[in-house]
DNA sequence: TGCACCCTGATGTT
DNA sequence: TCATGCATCAGGGTGCA
């Protein structure tokens, strides 16, 4: 049976929460931005609203340039903690419009896909119904605007939402699939980035329409088997993923830019000190363990390098965590000569904790 | 030889 | 010119039955 499914997407959702905070900001550029602690101005642009984008503003960028672009926009660093409980009561209104609990899949802190294939008697004017009143609902009880797309799997609703923001509503139906994709750039189809796009470019295909044509096994060739298929069904807007509740992520991970760039340990360990409390928290809150730990190290010339450890019982202190990522960090520095720019920690292979370990068991 | 697991860097997105 | 923070994935390596 053909399904019907919504995808929800926030608009500008922080830059909209601060709106909604202080009225007196609507009307201005608001920009919100990650700052890394190194100057005024030195980080990158979270998310701003529509009339900072008007002007070139965008996500991703360079504080500093938004600041040269609209030296008169409002700069707001980032609540996440704020906007997370925000996301969880939207999140909480969507849920209740998907056929069962099971049938609801948050994606990020903004967006939500929902299958209302029964609710909706696998009508799409019926989904639209339902769309609106979805819209209508977190207007009122969040104060919030959001776009809506709908179709016939996920990866059609996701790109549908983009087509109207913000506030917009979309609904692509099944024969309207092939048409809708049609024209759109590669980089429109969700899960292709500028990498994948140039590689596609090399191979002749500037379009999603010569994605669709393009022969599988070619794509398999130079993509591999998982990639080549993927990229093959997705032109062709054929998506079988099912709408399901995440259990969480797989993996807990933190990254902060250091004060300045260094190879000085002691500097090095505050800061990741600050990582595993953080990291520790969000197992402790989630109950879970870790068996594996990766450090994250970007250098002064932008490389990223990554170096793991898997334990041979799962963990849930912070002890261990910081025992491993300075012992992590001691074996880099001998490897590498660069100063450290950025440095991450991730604990991964997270299972369901069942009661406090001790640091001994883990000597090996 | 096949499988499971591990490590690492690439990728997408914000 | 300046460049955050995060999760996920795939390829290659390794050890074991």
């Amino acid at each position: 049976m053909e399904r019907v499914i919504i995808h929800v997407d926030m608009d500008y959702f922080y830059a909209a929460i601060e709106e909604r905070e202080n009225p007196s900001l609507r009307g201005k550029a608001v920009v919100v931005c990650m700052y890394s602690g190194r100057g005024e101005t030195s980080g990158s642009v979270s998310t701003c609203n529509y009339i900072a984008r008007k002007d070139g503003i965008h996500s991703g960028m360079p504080c500093s340039r938004a600041k040269a672009i609209k030296p008169d926009s409002i700069f707001l660093p980032v609540r996440k903690e704020f906007y997370s409980s925000v996301s969880d009561s939207v999140m909480e209104i969507l849920r209740g419009y998907a056929d069962s609990s099971e049938l609801f899949e948050q994606i990020s802190i903004d967006e939500a896909f929902i299958d209302i294939t029964r609710t909706s008697l696998n009508d799409f004017e019926q989904a639209l119904i339902i769309g609106m009143q979805m819209k209508a609902e977190i207007r009122e009880q969040a104060g919030l605007t959001c776009s809506v797309g709908i179709g016939p799997n996920k990866l059609i609703a996701k790109m549908a939402s983009s087509v109207r923001k913000p506030d917009g509503i979309t609904v692509i139906k099944p024969d309207e699939v092939g048409n809708f994709l049609k024209p759109l750039k590669l980089t429109k189809l969700w899960g292709i980035g500028k990498v994948t796009e140039e590689r596609l470019q090399k191979m002749g295909i500037s379009t999603i329409e010569q994605l669709a044509v393009h022969d599988a096994v070619d794509l398999i060739t130079v993509f591999g088997k998982s990639k080549g298929t993927w990229l093959k069904k997705a032109a062709l807007g054929i998506d079988d993923s099912p709408v399901k509740e995440r259990g969480g992520s797989d993996q807990i991970g933190r990254m902060a830019t250091l004060p300045q760039n260094t190879r000085d340990t002691d500097m090095i360990f505050l800061e990741m000190d600050r990582l595993v409390d953080d990291v520790i928290g969000k197992v402790n809150t989630r109950k879970v363990s870790y068996r594996s730990v990766t450090i994250t190290f970007i250098t002064t010339d932008f490389r990223t390098h990554t170096k793991s450890r898997t334990l041979n019982h799962p963990a849930t202190d912070s002890s261990v965590l910081r025992q491993i990522a300075r012992e992590m960090i001691t074996g880099f520095l001998k490897e590498d000569t660069h100063n450290l720019r950025r440095i991450g920690i991730r604990a991964a292979n997270l299972q369901k904790s069942e009661g406090q370990t001790s640091l001994l068991e883990f000597v090996d």
